[in-house]
Formats: structure tokens, C-alpha cells, sequence
DNA sequence: ACTTGACGATAAGGTGCATTACATTCACTG
DNA sequence: CAGTGAATGTAATGCACCTTATCGTCAAGT
């Protein structure tokens, strides 16, 4: 992909194709990750909320859209999909009527080996493309961009009862 | 964000925090230029289309789908939605009746300079967080990594005739 | 107790993307 | 010139995500 406007100068072109660069690679790199996850019957979506849930199992549907980054109406949605797949099931909070407890099934736990291992094997695949100083070097530029985004105060999802 | 398993080893942890990192500054960059975006009436994809378009006008839905690289139907709403808005028009093609030339129309080409500026404007803002040669060395990597993934040969959407 | 406000979840509607299946139209080949 | 296959676009369906609006519930202040 190129980009569709002339650069102006070598720094604006150097930028630019960061930012392609950028989609270009978070997008393959999800292809990727779907077309392995979809052999176990998930998505990227669902895989993540199974990944968060194996750390601790039981989280309200609030807590793990906050973990996840997404709205807590998108997490609903992917939650109904995965209680419909019998990956997860909702129970009631005994003590507070508005929640639901979101419980792995044994479905699931059975997957959670199969899954990080497949994941593990794909993220080896494709890092092997840099060294060991190209990826350090790159996840410290990740972070700091990353920190950056975060200071130039973009209104993230669900953000209206500040976090 | 944090990762949801524990690292095996340094490399698998550096790993995960870079798919991570990917996301993360994928999905905040695309945040930022929504909001910019969105104050002179379009998004990300809708944006993208244009773009395109000034380079070159009356291309047709199949061209165009190849080079933003999202599928035929994908990029028929949307330029649908576009075409709603007033943004775009479509023209029957005189000599082969199957296609549509897509045309920006006045509303649209008035937006170019502030749609480029506001995206220069974005990009000087946020990738001033890193030095000229961690740019470099990002967009370097970046390059790498892509290749690497297509190298992987991941199925890309509207692939069935061969690109 | 009773209001008031925060919180958890869902409903409704819209964007963006994918796949599969299909109707047209074209272009090539026998 | 028919006949087949490829190309262009659409319809239908599903996933993933968003915003805004609402409903029930809890918690706290008066």
C-alpha cells in the first residue's frame, strides 16, 4: 500500500508510511491470528475475553470490558456469542442484582492449552523477521507512542464514568 | 494493558507485549483521527476512500477495493454511505456496463486541504515522541514485520480471483 | 425512609469489515 | 455465434465495535 498523497518533505513521508505501516501490520497480524483461532471455533474478540478470564475466572462483565479496552456493550455482544458457543456461562452476583458473573465452562479451560501455545507459535513465526535489539527497540518505540496517544487525551470507549 | 499469561521466557514476554503494543497504538492512532476526522463529517474509512480518489477520480469499485485492500463489499457501503452523504457519485461506465466510476464530487474536493493538513497535523503531533532514528528504525521494522506476515501467506479479503 | 446519583447491564441504531451466494455483463474460444 | 468462464457489483448474514438512551439496582446523604 502507498501512500495516496505526495510527501512533502522526508520526515512527513517517513511519518506517513509509519502510519500505514502500522495498520498494515496490526491488520495482518490479526488475519493471522483469526485464521488460527477460528480452527478452535473462536475469534480474536472471543479468544481475548477466554484469555482474561483464565486469569480470573468469575470477573463482572464491567471489570473485563475495562481490562479489554472495548465498551461494555461490545463486550456484551461477544459475552451472548460465547455463553450461545458454551464457551462461557453468566451467573448471578448473589449479593448484587446488576451483575453477572462471567464463568469459564469446562469447554473452554480445556481449550486454554491449545490456545496459548498456538498463539505463542504464531508471535514466534512472525518475530523471527527482526533480532533480539530490533524487538526490544521496537517495543520501546510501541510504548512510548503508546504513552504519548494516552497524553493527548483521545476519549477512549466508555469513558463516562472516569476511570 | 497487561498480558493475561505469564511470560515463559524474556523473548516470549518482549513478544506478547509487542502484539500488544501493536493493538494498543494501531487502535489509539486510529481514535485521534477519527475524532479530527469525524468534525468535518467522515471517518477513518470514509477518509481513506477519498484519499484515493484524489489521486486519481472515476476509479471503479474493484480498483479501489484492491488498493485500500478491504473487500468488494466492504467498500460498496461504504461508498454508499459516501455517496449519501454527498461526498461521491457514481457514474455508469460507457463502455462496460458491469461497472460504477466513482467520482468525488465538489463537497468533497473542497475538503482536501484540510483533511491533509489535519492528518499531517496528527501524525507531527503524536510521532514527536521519537527521535528521527527511532522513526527510521520503526518504519524499518514495520517493513520488515509486513513482509514477513504476507510472506505467511494469511488469506486477504477478495482473493478468490488472484491478485 | 426517600430522593438522588452512580453503577451494571441491555436495547436500538449505525459503521466497518468479512464470507457466501448470486445476477449481469463481458471476453474468449471453439 | 453459442457457451463457458472470469469480472463487477449486490444481497444476505454474521462479527466486532461504537454511541445514546433506558431500566433496574445499589449506596449515600438528607
Amino acid at each position: 500500500m502507498s501512500d495516496p498523497q505526495a510527501a512533502t518533505s522526508d520526515e512527513a513521508g517517513a511519518r506517513i508510511e509509519i502510519g500505514y505501516g502500522l495498520a498494515d501490520v496490526t491488520h495482518l497480524l490479526r488475519m493471522a491470528f483469526d485464521q488460527r483461532m477460528r480452527k478452535m471455533g473462536l475469534t480474536t474478540a472471543t479468544w481475548r475475553v477466554i484469555a482474561y478470564l483464565s486469569r480470573q475466572d468469575g470477573q463482572t462483565q464491567a471489570a473485563l470490558a475495562q481490562r479489554l479496552e472495548i465498551s461494555r456493550v461490545a463486550l456484551g455482544e461477544t459475552i451472548d456469542r460465547l455463553e450461545k458457543s458454551g464457551h462461557v456461562e453468566r451467573r448471578a452476583d448473589p449479593v448484587d442484582r446488576r451483575k453477572w458473573q462471567v464463568h469459564m465452562t469446562p469447554l473452554s479451560h480445556d481449550l486454554l492449552p491449545l490456545m496459548f501455545e498456538t498463539s505463542e507459535e504464531l508471535r514466534a513465526e512472525c518475530f523471527q523477521a527482526l533480532s533480539d535489539a530490533e524487538l526490544a527497540q521496537l517495543q520501546s518505540s510501541l510504548a512510548r507512542l503508546k504513552a504519548r496517544l494516552l497524553d493527548m487525551k483521545i476519549e477512549t470507549p466508555d469513558e463516562e464514568s472516569g476511570q
